[in-house]
DNA sequence: GCGTACTGCGTATGCCATACGCGTTACTGT
DNA sequence: ACAGTAACGCGTATGGCATACGCAGTACGC
């Protein structure tokens, strides 16, 4: 009873974001002039494969692959609630501090739970497909990613994908649009909207997930509760057409999950098609 | 230095959730089987302006409204963290534990400060105005509201919309898909996917905001800085289409934030204009 | 074999939400 | 008028959280 979730996030302050730079910000003398790029965080770095081998101290006892990994199972498990550093550090057996010779704050490790979950983009269709069946594939496979890790929709958003599978599966939904004739810009607004619009639908799936498992209740009962208190507080005065809708039963009836998500990307793909087939004559 | 930000949520465990039917869950015996409707969270019910007067006690020193507007002028100046139980209490001159005399919890507190900052829909559109132009209308206004209001977006989403204001915006969008011969179940859908879009839009937005809020950089600062990272990390021979669009340049310049949204919403208007005129015919 | 960079981690700080119970206030029924 | 009581404000305590700091040990480069 006590009490579940919460959900802490925190941007780092020195510029720890996705896209950050790192480096102080006041200037203490950096030295030389020619050599420095700029730095990311560790663990992101890590993600690149960029990682020099310390080969100074004792052995590491831990990797970032297994914090990482430990911190997604509880993610799965029990909600983004139940990754604590403190509680990742137990599942592994160590302490909390350790993780922090790893990722360098907590915010860190959501990013790399983000790419691990992601993963690498499946082959979503042959080269030569058609740009609205390849986009469809990238979508619901996406689709799919989200709903094996709905926690994903509870992270801070943190800036744009600067992590490899996340720009890889960028990559896959530009590969997609490459038969539309769209410039570069186009693309990418396409693939945001795309994006944008799997991320959605994939959450309204999750709060409805939630206050399922929250309750007791099964999917048709939380909606026909959600109506009923509706009916009972909106004034059909104030609230015609929702009272409407409500007194014509669609609300009562809980179709197949794909079925709102089906409807939005045919209606977006639709809509790119006016766009893309305007552009073609 | 020290640092910045960090959000905190939480949605109760009892079931405090927006559509919530509150009430334990282990059935202690609730007495009488007539009268009892469900019961909503108090703030909640204080929003749909069902409230008895208490009448027994001393005179509140405070009201909600007092309470939801201090949160919310909280997290328009200084982001979503910065609304703790501590601070609110501390920005009335109060003490924290007497917030909960008020709200139930702080999850209510979100829900109430989203209501207040959503306000209730303006005139959007005379009636008998085309659909199209309609939903154009509100989405623009609802997009208005997002950027009034970035916070907003940060808010652990809770199921639902059980608030007055934010069901009489459901009702401005019905309403606008009236001239479409839709049924409940496609407007509700209709609906859906453009609220979706105005939201994932504004979260974009706002993560750039946050960026730039964080460090001290202009847009196009933080668009090349973001591009520039990628040209270093992100390998031409894996992400080819990626590279393509970095090279064309089409991140360097940060168009009107209002291009995005507009080609966005054009290309889902088209859709549904696409099933609107098929269902015409 | 010595310096040093790196390891794991104990401890401490400061924030958070919120349960509990106390003293007080102002109304209600008598 | 007065007792009862419900609602008030709030001090205090609990348990959780991220994370700064510094110490002791470890294993490699020289």
């Amino acid at each position: 009873m006590t009490n579940g979730e919460g959900h802490a996030g925190g941007s780092g302050g020195g510029g720890a974001g996705a896209a950050g730079d790192g480096g102080g910000a006041a200037g203490s003398g950096d030295g030389a002039a020619g050599g420095g790029g700029s730095f990311l965080p560790p663990g992101i770095e890590a993600a690149w494969g960029l990682r020099e081998r310390p080969s100074k101290g004792p052995k590491p006892g831990l990797t970032l692959d297994r914090i990482v990994d430990a911190a997604v199972s509880l993610a799965s498990a029990e909600g983004l609630g139940a990754v604590s550093m403190g509680r990742v550090a137990k599942e592994l057996g160590v302490s909390t501090m350790s993780l922090y010779r790893y990722v360098s704050a907590k915010s860190e490790l959501y990013i790399l739970m983000q790419e691990a979950a992601t993963g690498a983009p499946p082959e979503l269709f042959p080269p030569g497909t058609g740009w609205r069946e390849a986009l469809e594939a990238w979508a619901w496979a996406l689709r799919e990613i989200y709903h094996r890790n709905l926690w994903m929709l509870r992270l801070p958003v943190s800036g744009p994908p600067a992590t490899p599978h996340l720009v890889a599966w960028w990559e896959k939904a530009l590969v997609a649009l490459e038969g539309t004739g769209l410039d570069a810009g186009g693309k990418i607004s396409v693939a945001l909207l795309v994006g944008g619009f799997v991320r959605s639908d994939a959450l309204v799936m999750a709060d409805l997930a939630a206050v399922i498992a929250a309750g007791d209740a099964s999917p048709e009962e939380v909606l026909a509760r959600y109506a009923r208190t509706l009916r009972r507080l909106a004034d059909p005065e104030r609230y015609p057409e929702v009272a409407r809708v409500l007194a014509s039963g669609a609300m009562d009836v809980a179709d197949e999950p794909e079925t709102e998500f089906r409807f939005g990307l045919d209606r977006i793909l639709d809509g790119v098609s006016v766009l893309v087939e305007g552009r073609a004559s």
